[in-house]
DNA sequence: TAGTGGTCTAGACCACAAA
DNA sequence: TTGTGGTCTAGACCACTAA
């Protein structure tokens, strides 16, 4: 069983959070599974009861841990699971869930605005567009396919630039562009045969859909996003208010 | 300035969340503003620092609130609405997106908590829920699928009640239970072909699928509901903030 | 230097679950 | 009856901010 450092820069209770989480992460404690009660973890870590539930509030906020009075505190059966109120970037989301994050960029050209897209983006139809179609990996394995249209006026010559596999929130920084919000819509549908292909996946599969138009600091669209998330390995998880 | 009611079945962290968090609603704080420091707050409402800590955890945990070191603690610019997303009952959904809703109870029975549901309602596995399934209609046309387990403990009798395909909001109300809070998943799945009969689709179309527990005021979980959309029916819209 | 939030201790009593 | 988590107290020392 590993120590708490007292000398340690940092707090204990950070450092017993490390422990169980990965506990977790590594499956020692199993989904279902009961962890050693709050008065076990005080006597193995020679800890108060204050640091202890410090320690397991965090579990518990991040989903990975629930607690029952009288019965103990056990593993989440828990998945993949994405936030529905902030912006959150494809590599930040991964990296919350422990997930190795992988991009490949299937194409990159410029294209002029659809009627459809021209009116999301509030452009008119025929104005120079960026699209970039990505595929998304999690742990290697296919996630999602994400069609970004960018407006090129206010992205001059991205397509020279080698970020393209990094987030577009860097790239967005570079240009002078700060997200300030963004509107999305959610929906279930069929792959068709291509979207499987590419997903590794069995056409008419269902995916989770999501089109989302961001909005740069002055409430300007600056981005059309499409995204084809597998539904057997995506989903989505909001907290909503009475 | 309000008084907290030891004697009172909420706790002493509650009654206080709910002042400050009003206080700061109704705008007696500004965004910006401080708020009261911690050891104000212990002299004014005669609690201990363990107690004002957890109730502003909870502030900020929420985004009403952020804490700086050696300053002291302000309201969030960025609090209210943003980010929180307001639970909303099917008819009000339909009445919003001017449809006509309809409501048929398929089936309304006792039955003992699975180890799955008892996990999300935080009961003891074989609990006794109250499974109500009911096919939802909008313009006459069938929409979604819903399964709703309520604790019977906290809902005696409803069975017993011909309020059924009226909300459960209502229901609940005369049962003294308010809903404060609710957590959600949203995946992408396809339709077995129970739920295609069912809905007037083909069986393997793409349903959005959604889980919610939703919580009482005192933080209890009351309901567990699982809803199955038609995908070509039905979307979901969230705004974003960055 | 005075005041703030950050971390931590060692207790206590309670409600609830399970045997 | 025993063990669990839920709530609460009264302290303590620390790091940081601002005057």
């Amino acid at each position: 069983m590993a120590r708490l450092n007292p000398k340690s820069k940092l707090p204990l209770y950070h450092q017993l959070y490390e422990i169980l989480r990965a506990d977790i992460v590594d499956g020692k404690y199993q989904p279902g599974d009961l962890i050693p009660a709050e008065s076990e973890l005080i006597g193995s870590y020679r800890v108060s009861r204050t640091t202890v539930r410090q320690v397991l509030d965090l579990l518990v906020r991040e989903g990975l841990v629930y607690r029952q009075r009288g019965r103990g505190s056990f593993v989440s059966h828990r998945g993949l699971e994405e936030g529905l109120v902030r912006i959150v970037s494809f590599t930040e989301d991964m990296r919350r869930r422990s997930f190795d994050p992988g991009t490949r960029v299937l194409s990159a050209e410029l294209i002029p605005a659809t009627p459809g897209i021209a009116e999301k983006l509030e452009v008119r139809p025929g104005e120079e567009l960026v699209h970039i179609r990505r595929l998304r990996l999690a742990d290697g394995e296919p996630l999602s396919i994400e069609d970004s249209h960018l407006v090129h006026r206010l992205f001059p010559g991205i397509l020279g630039r080698a970020t393209l596999t990094a987030s577009l929130q860097d790239a967005a920084r570079d240009y002078g562009i700060r997200w300030s919000s963004a509107k999305q819509t959610i929906r279930a549908v069929e792959a068709v045969s291509e979207l499987a292909r590419l997903l590794s996946i069995r056409a008419r599969s269902a995916l989770l859909y999501i089109e989302r138009v961001s909005y740069a600091d002055n409430q300007v669209p600056a981005e059309f996003l499409r995204i084809h998330y597998r539904g057997d390995r995506y989903s989505l998880y909001a907290d909503l208010r009475g």
